[in-house]
DNA sequence: GCCAACGTTGGC
DNA sequence: GCCAACGTTGGC
């Protein structure tokens, strides 16, 4: 069963993830212009994350875009799971950051999703979800948090949606 | 398989 | 820049 999805009669329901970027990289802004707009989640070298992307992550799944190591860290935009997961093209890429000398194209170690952008919200920031009601056992929110991508589930989504003022709970 | 050393993340 | 937390590496 993947993680954070439940059979629902006959039917899976929608599963929901958190997956940061750093702006200064990857800003929900950029993901705009790109066509599509829709990007590529390159750069993932931990194995949990990567894990989510590969086996757990279906096309039509929400995503809250976040934005981290900058001045104002929190939710910046609402995404989607675009297309599943592909080897990550820059591991194969030698004037890359990403570039992995242990990956070749016959055995790739990393993969990801692309992730299209569905609306660009007002920032949603770390303080004020820490000071959400009913968002208390967030994942992002735990002591020690470091993975790029978490699962969310579909009590927090809706809050957060709520919280972006959007009534329709998703 | 253990575990110390080391590197990275990411808020502050 | 600090530093807590956690993942990875590599010797044994």
């Amino acid at each position: 069963m993947p993680t954070g999805r439940h059979f629902r009669g006959t039917h899976f329901t929608m599963a929901y993830w958190l997956m940061k970027s750093e702006p200064a990289e990857v800003s929900i802004d950029d993901v705009l212009q790109q066509p599509d707009r829709s990007i590529d989640w390159f750069g993932v070298r931990n194995y949990q994350a990567r894990n989510y992307m590969m086996r757990d992550m279906q096309v039509g799944d929400g995503v809250l875009f976040y934005h981290s190591s900058c001045a104002q860290p929190g939710i910046a935009g609402l995404a989607e799971v675009a297309r599943p997961a592909l080897p990550d093209e820059t591991q194969f890429d030698s004037a890359s950051p990403y570039y992995d000398s242990k990956s070749t194209r016959a055995r790739p170690r990393w993969f990801n999703v692309a992730v299209r952008v569905t609306r660009k919200t007002r920032l949603l920031s770390l303080a004020e979800l820490r000071g959400t009601a009913g968002l208390q056992d967030m994942r992002l929110l735990a002591r020690g948090n470091r993975l790029s991508i978490l699962p969310v589930t579909p009590g927090e989504w809706k809050i957060i949606l709520r919280c972006l003022g959007d009534s329709s709970g998703g």
